[in-house]
DNA sequence: GACCGGAGTGGAACCGGTACCACTTTTGTA
DNA sequence: TACAAAAGTGGTACCGGTTCCACTCCGGTC
C-alpha cells in the first residue's frame, strides 16, 4: 500500500530536474542529453514510475479518450461493435470508456455529461435520437462527435458511419418480390430513428420498381428495447390477408421475433419466408438457416474510430463526412418461392 | 468552442470563495449556509458548470471509477456481464473503464497498467490465469481486485464471484449418467482456468458417485477462443467408441460446438444428447431446444460490483472473500435416455 | 576574437479541483 | 450576561504532470 513515485521522485533520483524527466517522456516537447536519458529511463524502470494520467490530463486539458456511448451491450450487435472499437483504440493508445443508455434519452444525456466531466477528446455512438441540443453543445465544446448505426438528421457536422440501410433494405425486399412474395411485412426501428425510416424507404423502393402496392398494415415499427418484435410478429401472422414473408429489419427484435415464430410452430420457409437483419453467428444454427443482411460490424468500428481519431488529431479536413459501408445478402435456407407453396 | 467555466469562475460570479463552492459540490465536506448555497446552485446552473473529473481526481488521488477486464466483448457472456456491471455502476455514480484481453496474458498486463494509470480504484476481472505478480502488484497500490467468474489460486486475498462450478457440472453430467449415458463427452475450458479445472472435478464426482469409470479421451480442454469446440465435437464423434452425449461445458465455445454438429447432420438428441452451459436466448430458437446450465449474469454483476465498491468505501470486513451463486439447469429437448436409442 | 544559433537544462507558473486551517459570526446553555 | 461550542467563511498549499522562459554552454562563421 505504499505510494507510487511521482515525477519528482523519478527527477532527484536520477539527479536531473523534473523538465528533464518530462521531456523523455515526451520527445517532441524538447532536446535531451542520450546519457541523460538513458539514466532517467534506467531510474523509470527502476521504480516502476508509471505517470498519472490525471495529473496529464488536468495540464493538457484534454484527454486521450474516447466515450463510446452504445445502447445495450446485451445485444451481440452493439456488443461486438464496442469489442471492435475497444480493440482498435488500444493499438491507437487511446483508452475507452464505455456508456449505454438502454435506449432512454435521459440516460443518453447523463452519460454526455458523464463524458464531458472526463475530458473526452471525441465520442462515439448510437444516438437514441432525442438529445438534439445535447449533442450540439457537446460539439460547440470541442468534443468531436461521431454517429456509427444511426443518425440524427438535424445535425449537421456530425460524422456519420452507418451501412446502406436504403440499400440493404430495397435488396432484401427485392429478393422477395423476386420469389413470388406480394405480402411481404417488415418489422423495423423506430421511425424516430435513421436507420427506422431508411429501411422502410429501402422497402417501399423495392416495391415501386416493380409496381407492387405496399399495404401499411404490413409496415411494422417497434422499439429497440422490449418485446416488439415478438408482438409484431404475432400481429401480422393475425392479419386476415397474413404476409408470406417477412423482413426484419430491426437487429435488436430478432431474436423476440424468431422466437415468436418457434411458439407459434411457423414452418420456415414453408408457411414464412424470413430474412433478418443480423450477423450473429446462431442465425445459422436455427433449422433453417436464417438469411440474413449481414451488417459488417468490423467496418464500422473501424471507421468510426478512425474518424474520431482523425477528428481529435486535427488530420481531417473540415466538412462533414458520412461514410456508408454495403452490408452483404446472406441467403440461406429461409425463403421458397411463393408459386411452390401457395399460401393455405 | 469556448472554454469551460471553473470553480473559480462559479465563485467570483457568486460572490464567494472557491471553499464554499466545493462544499456546496461536496456537502459532506463542511457547512454552507443556506442563502449562498441556493446562489451558488443558480450560477452553477446559468454557467452550466461541471466540474472537471481529472482535476478532482488529481487532487484526491483517486477515481471514482472502476476497471473492468473482461476478455472478449463480442461473447455474449462477457457483453451480458458488461451491460450488467456498467448499468449497475452508473446508478452508484461510478464510471467504468472497459478493457479486453481477448484471453492474452500481455494484453492484460497492458490493461493492468494503463487502469494504474488511470487510479481506479478497483478492478473487475476474468483473468486469463497468467500475470500473477502483476495482480499481486495492484493490490499492494492498494486497488481492490474482483475476480469474476474464474480465479487465480495462488493469489490470496482477491475476492472471488462464480458460479458453483463443480456443482453446475456435476449436476449436469448425473442428468446424463441418471439418462443412461455412460460415454459422456466433456468440453471444457483450459486447464489453466479455475473454470475449467472446476467444471472436469464436478464431471468426475458425479461418475464416481455412480462408480462410472471416467475416459480421459472424452475429456477436452479447449481454448477459450478460437474453434477449439467444434474440433473438439468433431474429434469426439470420431472416435471409435464415441460418445453418446455431450456437455459442453466452455461457455465461449458452445456456439462452434453446436455449429459443427449441425454441420455434421448430427440428430439431437437422437444420434447424441447435448447439454450446453451458456444463457443466450438463441439456445432455444435451434431445432431441438438446447438444454442448458444458465449462468446467473445478473448475479455476478450484481455481487461482483458490490464487492468492488464496498472495498472501495472501505464498508467491507478485511479478508477475501467467495461468493458462489448457483447455476439453474433448464433441462429442454437436446437429452434423450440412451435405451430409447441405443448407438447406432 | 566577437558574435550567433542551437542544444541542453532547470525554475516556476500553471491546470482545476480539495482540504486544512485560521478566523468571524451565530447559537445555545448555564 | 457570559462564554463555549458550532456554523459559516476565505486563504492557500497541495495533487503531479506540462510548458514556457531564461540561462548556460558549445561549435561554427565572418
Amino acid at each position: 500500500m505504499k505510494k507510487a513515485p511521482t515525477i519528482r521522485d523519478v527527477a532527484s533520483a536520477a539527479g536531473v530536474s523534473v523538465s528533464v524527466v518530462s521531456r523523455v517522456l515526451n520527445p517532441e516537447s524538447g532536446p535531451v542529453a542520450p546519457a541523460k536519458r538513458d539514466m532517467v529511463l534506467r531510474v523509470i524502470e527502476d521504480l516502476g514510475y508509471r505517470p498519472r494520467a490525471a495529473a496529464r490530463e488536468l495540464s493538457v486539458g484534454h484527454a486521450p479518450t474516447v466515450g463510446l456511448v452504445v445502447a445495450d451491450l446485451a445485444n451481440p450487435f452493439f456488443a461486438q461493435l464496442a469489442d471492435r472499437i475497444v480493440w482498435e483504440a488500444r493499438s491507437h493508445g487511446v483508452q475507452v470508456v464505455v456508456m449505454t443508455t438502454q435506449e432512454d434519452p435521459h440516460l443518453e444525456a447523463d452519460s454526455l455529461d458523464t463524458l464531458l466531466d472526463r475530458s473526452v477528446g471525441g465520442v462515439i455512438a448510437t444516438p437514441t435520437g432525442a438529445n438534439v441540443e445535447k449533442w450540439a453543445r457537446l460539439q460547440s465544446l470541442g468534443v468531436n462527435v461521431v454517429f456509427v448505426d444511426r443518425t440524427i438528421p438535424e445535425l449537421a457536422d456530425v460524422d456519420v458511419v452507418s451501412i446502406e440501410n436504403v440499400d440493404s433494405a430495397r435488396r432484401a425486399t427485392e429478393y422477395m418480390l423476386g420469389l413470388g412474395h406480394t405480402r411481404i411485412g417488415l418489422i423495423t426501428g423506430p421511425i424516430s430513428t435513421s436507420t427506422g425510416r431508411s429501411r422502410i424507404q429501402g422497402y417501399q423502393a423495392a416495391h415501386d420498381s416493380r409496381s407492387v402496392p405496399v399495404d401499411p398494415q404490413l409496415i411494422r415499427d417497434v422499439p429497440f428495447r422490449g418485446d416488439g418484435g415478438g408482438d409484431a410478429v404475432g400481429s401480422l401472422l393475425a392479419l386476415p390477408d397474413r404476409p408470406t414473408g417477412i423482413i426484419v429489419a430491426n437487429t435488436a427484435q430478432v431474436q423476440s421475433a424468431v422466437r415468436r415464430l418457434v411458439q407459434t410452430g411457423t414452418r420456415i420457409p414453408n408457411d414464412l419466408s424470413v430474412i433478418v437483419f443480423d450477423d450473429s453467428p446462431w442465425t445459422e444454427l436455427t433449422s433453417p438457416p436464417l438469411s440474413i443482411i449481414r451488417q459488417p460490424i468490423g467496418m464500422l468500428a473501424l471507421h468510426s474510430l478512425e474518424l474520431v481519431l482523425g477528428r481529435m488529431q486535427g488530420k481531417l479536413p473540415d466538412g462533414q463526412r458520412t461514410i456508408e459501408v454495403n452490408a452483404d445478402f446472406v441467403p440461406r435456407n429461409s425463403c421458397s418461392p411463393l408459386v411452390l407453396t401457395p399460401t393455405r
